[in-house]
DNA sequence: GCGGAAAAATGGCTGCGCTCAATTTGGGAC
DNA sequence: GTCCCAAATTGAGCGCAGCCATTTTTCCGC
């Protein structure tokens, strides 16, 4: 019982903190972020507004707890998703179209999350943020990695910037389908072509 | 004098216009963005707080609105600092250098950009920032197809498809270091390997 | 000039995110 | 069981961005 009652205080706040984050997750889909208030999510989680502050120090840090989790499982479907394929394109596309599948079942607030990646201000975000793209990244490092295998990428080829390079050109053409720059179809596209272009080089 | 009476409102509004982004670009360097309180601007440009709510519909306008003349400046010197040099390679990181030589003279404003370019909301923004982008990604295309005329970039690279990627590998990496999670040196090396890995492709 | 209509400017007001002094709760020492 | 302290919770209050009913300015036909 004594780690059980040692464990009271921490279950308790855990299961707060589930409560929050599940509350905010549901309004944020229901109404959109920015509409949410702070009021909502406290009456939903059944707490008090400032109790939501000592679990995340701000509403941007709450969006980032809810996508994190869900993240983190996204990347392992999508890379098992791409290992069903054969071909180092193919896989990468399958890999970012499992990724985007995901962001369109909410548009609005995979645009809101894109706006916190684009500002890392505290540590707490930065952990976070950090450990979902050491996730995405160390998925298509493999992917990569897979394909030195049998010769379709070269040897020399450094696991790491390929990985970057990879997930850049996915992440700035996302950026310019949520902010309305383009459509899912010129998405499709342009990352195809920019993944291809990457793979055989401007030279 | 017909032409300039006509002139005069919008002479006025240009000139009151050109008072508050001028506030609040003096503002937002001397004490940061998120500390700079729309009353502050208000009074430095000698207006009322809803005057400024008239020219820029939220305060992140206002910051875009800062940027934008100074940004295609800058775009302008980076090209001209690029076509200095020889070799695709070279060119474009001179051309980046440029730009990023730019934002480090303040470093948190960039910060705070890089975070409405991930949030694009009204057709206001996407105007200015598509001009921006347009503008950036024209100069990229010139120095591909320049590279493309003495053979060092093969005849069937696609301009804007290689100059969206290049320009991605530079923007993901950027946001690395604005958001902290590598320095100077860092981005410098990767932007590089980034780059080249591109020009010779993966294969 | 003058009248009046349209455009621009104004600033008190509202609703929001977040703070923090006061209060409640939980758990170990005895 | 009781006491005590630290950790957790609370919600009224604060400062902010942005709104909008009112006032001021500008322009044109006469």
């Amino acid at each position: 019982m004594a780690a059980a009652s040692i464990g009271r205080r921490e279950q308790n706040k855990l299961e707060k903190r589930g409560r929050i984050v599940a509350a905010a997750r549901a309004l944020f889909t229901y109404k959109g972020f920015e509409e949410t208030t702070s009021q909502e999510i406290a009456d939903a989680a059944g707490v008090a507004v400032g109790t939501i502050f000592t679990y995340a120090r701000t509403k941007d840090d709450l969006l980032i707890l809810v996508f994190h989790d869900e993240m983190l499982a996204v990347v392992e479907r999508a890379y098992a998703s791409a290992r069903k394929s054969d071909g180092i394109q193919v896989q990468v596309v399958a890999f970012f179209d499992t990724m985007v599948a995901y962001h369109e079942q909410d548009l609005p607030l995979a645009h809101a999350l894109m706006r916190q990646l684009g500002f890392v201000s505290s540590a707490d975000q930065r952990a976070l943020i950090g450990e979902l793209m050491t996730s995405v990244l160390g998925k298509l490092a493999q992917l990569v990695d897979g394909a030195k295998a049998d010769g379709q990428v070269g040897a020399a080829v450094p696991l790491m910037t390929a990985a970057r390079s990879l997930f850049a050109i996915y992440y700035f053409h996302l950026g310019s389908m949520l902010s309305g720059y383009i459509d899912r179809t010129q998405f499709d596209r342009a990352l195809r072509s920019g993944i291809g272009l990457l793979l055989t080089g401007l030279e």
